[in-house]
DNA sequence: TATGAATGAGGCTTCATTCAT
DNA sequence: GATGAATGAAGCCTCATTCAT
């Protein structure tokens, strides 16, 4: 029991410390201070500090994976589904900014951890895209394309909350969002089927 | 000559590695081998790592910021703007893939080493949706929340392509993507004029 | 237990190290070598070099000057005084050459870390020439003038010591230089009494 | 000519910054930059940094020693010689203070560069006391001993100086110095000469 | 001849990790 | 099981010196 309160310490420092200043930004030593245990305890739990980082990511990061699958299965439209999962990032984010912060940092050295068949965030709402296109609820549409633009949205509003861009909790940001998001959908869509859009040189030059 | 050579092949090495493996995780050394001089050299032309490191993504974060605002002044519809914003991030993207991740993985290191006044590309698009809502091409809009939106769409975009997720030229999807942005704005203003809009169950009609 | 002991160890080094080369001219990697441990090892003890060189002198210099001050409160004259005085720096120099030769060798650089209120030997001696002249036992003299002639004699005849000009102990010329302090500090009141000291062709008188 | 300018302004700014950071606290770089040259150009006139250092000293030092050899020989008495020697002393630290600072600070590092049979100012101090006690103007003491003492005055009067303990030019204490000298010197050879002086035990414990 | 860029060695410091207590 | 001192490998940076221009 003192162990594990020893562990749960360990990681909430490692996570405010990750989120502050990057992985490579933190030493193991000021995590232990931070958690108030020594620097030998941190490995006990951990084989190394690589391992404490490539963890705490890849557990929130399936975490939410899996969240988001457990979304899916529990609406039925895209819309909905859509919906739920924005607002569920605009939650996690709200409960804990830190823990979101390391995700979106922490992503491009980590993810390369990721095991093969592991079911991530992206794959969740690339396949709700799929089930609208094929249920016929969306125009066709490359899904990858289209989660890229509902997770840009979403994490880019984050990241102009921490740089005080934008302030307030995001959970009443959700519904723009998740509007937002249907509308780049669809916006993605109708360039995808239209030959060539002119999206250009209709300016009043 | 040779002095301007130097520089040039330190700081394309430096490009290449940070966007490999972050800031943090290229070393001072690896920068001088990979650009073929002594690490001393490294410091005849920048006083530290951090200031390479600095130098390097403000330069390239500022001209892109004033590549939009020039953009804005070329341009006079939101749509073209937008459009043409979309389109010359997808072009920097394609031209040089290493800048653009560099530019992705270092901001949250090294925005923090703005100064006050400096033209951000942020500030290039929220000015140009702030445009547009006042001459009624757009619905009222908080333009940091859609400058979110239409900054995410692109940038994740980008992030997909880079990790294989997506797959040949930028460009070629820069008219999707910016249909997309105008989506999300559109989206994001309705929900902003809408008092509590229920988000769910009426979304895909 | 062990701690401690190499902390001695690596004082120990770092005063011999100093006081034969300077510090600048020695590196952390002499030291740690010299003491028997790991360079590492030496920042659990002291932040940086500077830190080690200051410590040491402060510790050394102060402890010097509360044992001039405990020497100036057992001893009622002048003459009394002096002489402890001059025998103590003797037997400091005696004991602990490295020491005395390391205080010596690093006063330019490490006085200016001395913090405002603290007692010095200097304070000790310039308060025993001030108590003298107010005893009636000096005729008047400014303290700092006759602290200066003490103390140069005693230290110049440390250096010559050290540069082999002088052998034997310090402590068989301690009543002699306790002599020749008290008789300098004369010399010194009396050019301050006379109006203009002409200085030559009258001296040996 | 322009090679003596630019060597003088090197010598010139090499002892000011030696003076003030010591010889190993100084960079060749800072050197050129304080004398307005290039770090190449230093090479022309010195081989080396210590080369450097170790002819400004050197020179600064056997300078010194031929002016009171001359001083010697243009006066006839101890107390006239001393005297004279004391005013030069001071008038070199009233008329360079930066140069006597180097000789007194790079001492210890640069005495060992001294060739075999150089004359010294110590050497010129000593035989004049010799001088002295053979013309019997002197009770029987160490030359050595003696030279000690009368440097040692002079020097730490200066380094009070230098640390502000006493201010005015140095000029104006030479007699007070000279007496001191003479004082300190009566005093050893008082000391040489009794058997054991009981300098301490009369204090009114 | 003067310049200053380049070199390469070395210095100080940090840090992940191990291990005796 | 926990502690924290110790290690040793880098990492960043400085600097005396050389050399092409």
């Amino acid at each position: 029991m003192r162990s594990s309160g020893a562990k749960a310490k360990v990681e909430r420092a490692a996570i405010e410390l990750f989120a502050a200043h990057g992985v490579d930004g933190v030493s193991i030593g000021e995590i232990a201070a931070e958690a108030g245990v020594s620097q030998g305890a941190l490995y006990r739990h951990y084989r190394s500090k690589d391992e404490l980082a490539g963890s705490l990511f890849l557990s929130a990061y399936l975490r939410t994976g899996s969240e988001l699958d457990e979304i899916r299965s529990r609406h039925r439209t895209v819309g909905a589904r859509i919906g739920a999962m924005v607002a569920h990032f605009c939650a996690l984010y709200d409960s804990d900014p830190s823990l979101f912060r390391f995700m979106l940092i922490a992503q491009h050295d980590l993810l390369p951890h990721l095991g093969e068949g592991q079911r991530t965030p992206v794959d969740a709402i690339a396949d709700t895209i799929g089930d609208g296109v094929r249920a016929g609820e969306l125009a066709p549409v490359d899904p990858d394309a289209a989660t890229a633009a509902i997770i840009g949205i979403v994490l880019q509003t984050a990241v102009f909350h921490i740089y005080g861009r934008l302030t307030g909790s995001l959970a009443q940001r959700a519904p723009g969002l998740a509007r937002a998001a249907l509308g780049a959908v669809e916006g993605i869509a109708v360039a995808d089927t239209v030959p060539s859009s002119p999206t250009e040189e209709r300016s009043a030059g």
